[in-house]
DNA sequence: CTGAAAGCGCTTACAG
DNA sequence: CTGAAAGCGCTTACAG
């Protein structure tokens, strides 16, 4: 069989001009009859409709965003497409997006002050309805200005411009879950493994700490800075334990890998968790939080929630409804799995 | 002080029309003069540039796209957005689009149907220029045809159309790595732990692992199928262990998880890792292999030059360019660090 | 009830 | 060397 010689005419899609003119009917008329404007008899809606199926047409969004001045498309900024934590506060924002037939461009920031520009203006051009900015700590900046866009700019886990919208997680709040439970659970040497001073949350949580085991009339033990790692818990359990006479019978640690080093560095030493030692982690990173042993009672942000709060706002603003400036705390929530134990008569 | 009564005005963005008309030409000379086309005095053209610097004029790239008949924009699908193996990918391919000045609408279709459908038919109609479709495992389908779409489509990591042009990770070839890694250390007896049946590269990976060994006339042990977790890898050291007179000096983990549950589960049966028994993860999760005691030797898929291979065809393609169909397997990497052990003179 | 006209913001032949 | 005109694909007053 010989090939045909001529190649396959690039498919342009059809455009309205094509229905009207196979309707009978001029494109005014038929943008009408598809967007339910205007006034016409029932039969030449419905021929014109049906033409429409029948062609598969579809309208180009982009002449109907150029004159509705609205493309329904929002830019998501970040400077974390690898970390844990921006991903679930993405993926919420999407779904609420979605779910108003809004798409987002997803815009990797890094931490390159060029690129970051460089993408905003690329979104600008686009006509994005609104920005969001989110990021990996909430006490850093995205290296870029957002403020006086002329569109709507929301941020979400990151630290906001002043005057602006963000919301975070309520971090005071979820070390206070923490430290709670531990008392309601008759733990009476509470100690607090975290991070590097350099992290706000760090002294947000080890505050809320210090806060709740006084109001309870419990002995405050100086919480003690390290890293983010397992390497730190193993030896965090080292400086608590090595030859000290009053031993902690629980530790709440700053995120799940310290809590995880906690753990085995526990268990080496023939401690039980928790019967010996109760442990809580931080970020609820289940994959961490499931595979310790045994499995890690931890404080989860509530990302996707979050991020979904953002996505929602975005609309609301882009709708031109008003919103009140400022920073807005999320409440988080602890997931007991079995490293805090049970209650003394549970 | 008293506030300006009049609501700030909602600032529309600066038209060519308006460039145009202060710096005294026609739309279309201020046109052809910002884009170099045409030929005009050249302090007309500097005149018209200075007018639109000041302004600070940007064109509307809805009008550019609708006249170009190219966006300038892709769309990337995933049903992975939670997950460490999409994450790269789309790291890699953003990276190759973001230097074309390529934007990405991300679009997570989880396993829906209906959602991708609806994601789909919105890119269309926003008329981007091409499809990247990426997901968590090689041998799955997204939920949605993405056959003669009128657009190129590339697949990065997920189970192409017959016909396509997709990227995968060659994971038999990242499993003769590992295994000929061990012989080159002179391990005799190597163990094999890894996924469940139902993954196609487990059998790949186990086929390889077989072949290396049968070429190299070592003892091939049969290999040991589960889950992906670390439980799975402290029950498979049981299997491996337990009452047997010929005991393995290595083991090939299918992935990190795994290898970490085999290297726990040894120490704690006191066997030294890599001194009697050498082993080596898979997918390089550098978070889990970096917290291994000792750190984890492992393979890894290089996702992240998988996905800019995937969005640099993408742009060829939409460039006009040809290129064959088919499958390509990118190679994997070895990263070596203690787990698996020195040479024996080294 | 339906269509011609103007227009969104830009670009590109085509005149002059 | 510069501008008027036509057009990308659509929508929305405004006539008739």
């Amino acid at each position: 069989m010989v090939s045909d010689a001529s190649p396959a005419p690039a498919k342009q899609p059809v455009t309205l001009r094509e229905v009207a003119s196979l309707a009978g009917v001029s494109v005014a008329t038929a943008s009408k009859a598809l967007n339910g404007q205007g006034r016409m008899t029932a039969e030449t809606r419905e021929r014109i409709r049906e033409t429409a199926q029948r062609l598969g047409f579809r309208p180009n969004s982009l002449a109907q965003s150029l004159l509705r001045r609205r493309s329904f498309t929002v830019g998501l900024l970040t400077n974390d497409t690898y970390g844990r934590f921006s991903l679930p506060v993405m993926s919420g924002i999407s779904d609420a997006l979605v779910d108003a037939g809004v798409s987002v461009f997803l815009c990797n920031v890094e931490d390159d002050p060029r690129l970051a520009q460089l993408h905003v203006e690329a979104m600008l051009d686009k006509r994005v309805d609104g920005i969001i900015a989110t990021g990996k700590r909430i006490d850093r900046h995205l290296p870029v200005d957002l403020a006086n866009l002329r569109i709507p700019v929301i941020y979400a886990f990151t630290q906001p411009d002043p005057g602006a919208i963000a919301f975070v997680s309520d971090d005071s709040g979820g070390a206070r879950l923490a430290v709670e439970h531990f008392c309601r659970l008759g733990r009476k040497r509470i100690a607090h493994v975290t991070g590097p001073a350099s992290f706000a949350v760090v002294h947000e949580r080890a505050q809320a700490y210090r806060d709740v085991l006084t109001e309870k009339g419990l002995p405050v033990m100086e919480p003690l800075l390290g890293s983010w790692s397992e390497a730190w818990g193993h030896e965090a359990v080292k400086k608590l334990f090595d030859g000290k006479v009053e031993k902690p019978d629980a530790v709440f640690c700053g995120n799940d890998q310290i809590a995880r080093g906690v753990i085995d560095a526990l268990r080496e030493r023939g401690l039980d968790v928790p019967d010996d030692v109760g442990v809580i982690g931080f970020d609820n990173w289940q994959i961490v939080a499931e595979a310790t042993r045994p499995p890690l009672t931890s404080v989860d942000m509530n990302l996707a929630a979050l991020g979904r709060e953002a996505g929602l706002t975005l609309l609301s603003l882009v709708g031109g409804e008003p919103a009140e400036p400022g920073i807005r705390k999320l409440p988080c929530r602890l997931v007991v799995r079995q490293s805090c134990g049970r209650p003394p008569d549970g």
